[in-house]
DNA sequence: TACCGTAGCGCAATCGATTGCGCGATGGGA
DNA sequence: TCCCATCGCGCAATCGATTGCGCTACGGTA
């Protein structure tokens, strides 16, 4: 039942040798005579003998273990960006707790906590509400912090997508087919960043000649719910938009569905474009056109920046991830 | 940098007590003066104390944290039991550390090595190519484990599916449809426990009249490209088959592409089916007729029956989730 | 006055590792 | 023969909590 786990002190009696020895036996930190060295470890083989690692990271502050702050890893995007993360980080035998917030403030204030009192080695967190001093405590702690978010607090590392060039390409695409007023499912009102992504599109559709007026932008969650009722409301005003850009293509494919059931055509009647390019994405008909975020890469690059800074990287680094313009079936 | 972090003493020092009494007015399990109870508050919150969980830990010997062990977290799939386990761990304050082994029976055991190495209090697993005896390290540190698995080492607790009845009318759907030559993309050979969906509708193949043999099972790894190769296969065979069920949906998609490049018609041509209900099988075009199980029930349930384990429950639980036929247009 | 139960608190051992420091043995050079 | 550098090893402190045990003070009862 509750066994009692064989600890350092049971190898060295069972080897003949001191509890020091045993431990640099094991970590290879200094030089041990032939003849110990293998009495040693003949005992732990025998023994089943495990490092207990949390008697470890007790002592050397080190608990190999970093946390990845997401609103919902059921959500395709975190969970891709998850398993970059984590292929990351397994190399240098990191593990990786997953936290999920629901886009709840207090839930990211609290896994935040939990971090510091854990000591945990780092965090990558998507945060959706927290202000740069909400950060002061784990950075007190001496806490390695990698934001993956369009856009974060100037002095932590931040991976990003550009999509600068991406959403002109779509634009001009829009335009060309002749488009004049564009409609936006923007993400949800009062985040402290502001909203990165809607600002690009209003900017390019001002170089474009478009017309995206604050009428036919809908605010609301990332998800396909609110997708639908954002389209909902969109089609339902006096002028409604022949073109919706989406913050992802989740909220995209909430649309998508409800545009269908509205009988609309797509792309004749309405043109829909979404953002992050999921796997949904090439699987639902019409196939959706969608700016391309390598999430699986953004997470990588994450565990990489953290893998520096735990390595004890000094200045602040920022990598912006080249989005592409994907064109199927809904432009 | 790396801040000197506020200890028990140092708060014990700051309320003029020890670290006895802090440590009472912390977990409340011993009454304390009010006086010394708010000149302890006091210091804890102005000196900014966050118990280290680590020494606590090393202590208790317990780390409110478990372990996920599964193939792939970017599988939606997976992803949604993971979801499921979260919510069910997070109201009793559980950190959940997620595995990928990716299929490999090497990851599955280093991560099994892991758990027990670093003391976790329990572990949730979708073992691929684990035998009974590989876990005896893991329960000879008393360490709880919960299967999800169609079926799993008959000791430990098992959450599956209970797929008889949905697999028999599948086929009786199909049989009643006019189909006669049964395929089926099945699971990886020589898994130890055998194919239990393969079983099934072998079973059910018989009871209904279908033809289900030996030539027309392709065994491969439970992806999309694996079901689009396995289609292929199965479709250049002399005699190929009128009707395939699929070992999940994601094997389940693949096919229906590569059938889609093949020109054929579904489902007049062929009828498919899947396993799993995933979000996408509602999305693609023909809409996947499958099998629905609730794998963020799994994942939640898979909580419940390792919290009571930990809370020390004895006997043996095992759980089957019922799942249910859900026809759409591949049938 | 003497005795005893109880409430409040602290000492010190303990969990299982890591590591600075120092000691003894060995051997090469003068 | 003597000295000192080098190698191998162990003692004991330390990381930051938890908790069994025992001590003091106080108040009620006989």
């Amino acid at each position: 039942m509750d066994q009692q786990s064989v600890t350092m002190s049971d190898v060295a009696r069972a080897a003949g040798v001191s509890v020091t020895t045993v431990s640099y036996v094991l970590s290879g930190k200094r030089a041990v005579a032939p003849d110990k060295r293998e009495a040693v470890q003949k005992a732990v083989a025998e023994l089943g003998f495990r490092l207990n690692t949390v008697a470890q990271s007790l002592r050397t502050k080190r608990s190999r273990t970093v946390a990845l702050i997401v609103p919902d890893i059921a959500n395709p995007f975190y969970a891709q960006l998850a398993r970059g993360l984590q292929d990351a980080m397994r190399p240098e035998r990191y593990h990786v707790v997953v936290c999920n917030t629901n886009a709840d403030r207090a839930e990211e204030l609290l896994y935040l906590d939990d971090v510091v009192r854990r000591r945990l080695d780092g965090v990558v967190i998507t945060p959706q509400w927290l202000a740069p001093e909400d950060f002061d405590a784990v950075r007190a702690a001496g806490i390695p912090v990698v934001v993956s978010s369009d856009t974060g607090p100037g002095s932590l590392d931040l991976v990003r997508a550009d999509s600068h060039e991406a959403v002109d390409q779509a634009v001009a695409h829009l335009a060309r087919q002749g488009h004049e007023r564009l409609g936006m499912l923007a993400g949800p009102a009062g985040a402290p960043a502001g909203d990165p992504r809607l600002e690009l599109y209003r900017a390019a559709a001002g170089r474009h000649g478009l017309d995206l007026p604050a009428g036919l932008i809908v605010r609301g969650k990332h998800t396909r719910e609110a997708g639908a009722e954002g389209l909902r409301r969109l089609m339902s005003r006096k002028k409604p938009p022949t073109a919706i850009a989406c913050v992802n293509d989740r909220t995209a494919v909430g649309a998508l569905e409800a545009a269908e059931q509205l009988g609309l055509a797509i792309p004749s009647d309405l043109a829909l474009i979404g953002h992050d390019d999921i796997e949904i994405a090439s699987l639902v008909r019409p196939r959706l056109s969608t700016i391309r975020y390598p999430a699986y890469e953004a997470g990588s690059t994450c565990g990489r920046l953290l893998l520096e800074r735990i390595a004890g990287r000094a200045g602040r680094s920022e990598v912006a991830l080249r989005t592409r313009l994907v064109l199927r079936e809904t432009t």
